[in-house]
DNA sequence: GATAAAACCGAGCGAGCGCTCGGTAAAGTA
DNA sequence: TACTTTACCGAGCGCTCGCTCGGTTTTATC
């Protein structure tokens, strides 16, 4: 019995960004939208290449097969997109953008405290890594197919992306909110855990997202050594 | 800055093997012995494979340059393996095995407390994935590379693993030695994070697997409730 | 309807792929 | 020495790969 009826929100940073306090002067996007997860919407070429590389990874995947799959033939997907390997870049821009741009939003959106920023900023990371977990997985664990500069600029992507979360943390032992002896791997360990949610997640299991970033909010806050009673 | 000399055990289980009783050869399994760590060992073949797939994935690296590698012409390394197929299940094999192996040894050796049994088998995932992260990792991140049978015994090995430490994490729960309203997310977390040093941790880098598994044991017991003063 | 741009495709090129054929050289055994 | 087994390789087969050539069809605009 684990998907009982009845949604309940375990931490305080499941109501940051309930409606009510939507008109905030000045936000450039609605407040609470970085939670907001409309499907992909992606170019048909991508979203194909997508679940082709899904299956059978980059190299395991033929050009062939990504034009069947967009319903075109080889020259038409050549039409879209000049090479096999800009698919994959173009893939991975989206996924690096999107958690970038919704991060930073998350941050920006609510209280200011150490523990409502990192209370949002592990809401988002799991929400998006639940959410768009197909795309997450392709930009992480096909780094080494990326070419050029292309993988040089995903890792900057990468260690700026993580550089957040790292700085609450610092922050966090700080002021005492957390006790962590070893910041940088309480930092790693607790986005592993949160990048992981992609290699398992199922959109149409047990958990809704927000269920599920509800649980692992709880979870972090005990990995970052939060303070029992806040 | 980081890399403090004075090495200290934070955790009981670290004190488990120490080194005096290290090297019984002869014996079935002597004790601690699932934390001695030698150096891989791997045929010729196999550490070329290794190698090979670390860098440009299972589809991404050609049997030519497995061959080059190992020293070998390409009918050189057909002698040995009958396919690139076995290559990868041959590494596959081995991680899984070793992996099993010494996780039954670490719960068998020693007090068979609940937070005894989840110390040893968090610090031989740590050490394990510390000690042989380019084994794991290839193990983790090739699994759709496998075809056939190989496959479907990967993730039987897998859950079967898996289940060792949900075991452990439900059997704490019942006993009130850990604080999880959801085992399951909180063993797939743990689990998650232990894999994931094969991602990041380099062996000539600031700690050593002994420490980080002092650090991940800590961790570990945070991210599943253990009570406060245990 | 005329024109231009965008979208698309049948056929196929050169290269590199996994793998094998038919052998030789070295090592073990009597 | 004769014989067997193990370890190895030069050459190359058949195939599929990423990609492109030289077009036609569709759509937008006037």
């Amino acid at each position: 019995m684990v998907g009982q009826g009845a949604r309940q929100s375990t931490t305080p940073a499941a109501a940051v960004g309930a409606a009510k306090d939507a008109a905030r002067p000045g936000a450039a996007s609605a407040a609470g939208a970085w939670q907001d997860f409309s499907p992909p919407a992606l170019r048909p070429a991508l979203a194909a290449a997508l679940a082709c590389f899904m299956e059978n990874g980059y190299h395991g995947t033929t050009i062939r097969q990504v034009a069947t799959r967009a319903g075109l033939s080889v020259p038409g997907l050549y039409h879209h997109f000049p090479s096999k390997q800009a698919l994959l870049v173009a893939l991975d821009d989206e996924a690096m953008n999107e958690l970038w741009n919704r991060s930073t939003a998350a941050l920006a959106d609510g209280p200011q405290s150490v523990l409502d920023r990192f209370d949002r900023l592990i809401r988002c990371l799991t929400l998006f890594h639940a959410h768009r977990g197909e795309l997450a997985f392709i930009a992480l664990s096909e780094i080494r197919s990326l070419e050029g500069s292309a993988r040089a600029e995903h890792i900057a992507a990468r260690d700026r992306q993580q550089a957040l979360l790292s700085g609450i943390i610092d922050e966090g032992v700080a002021t005492g909110i957390f006790d962590a002896p070893h910041p940088r791997e309480t930092s790693r360990a607790i986005t592993t855990m949160c990048t992981g949610v992609a290699q398992w997640y199922r959109i149409d299991g047990e958990l809704t997202p927000e269920e599920l970033a509800d649980r692992y909010g709880r979870l972090c806050r005990l990995t970052a050594g939060a303070a029992a009673g806040s």
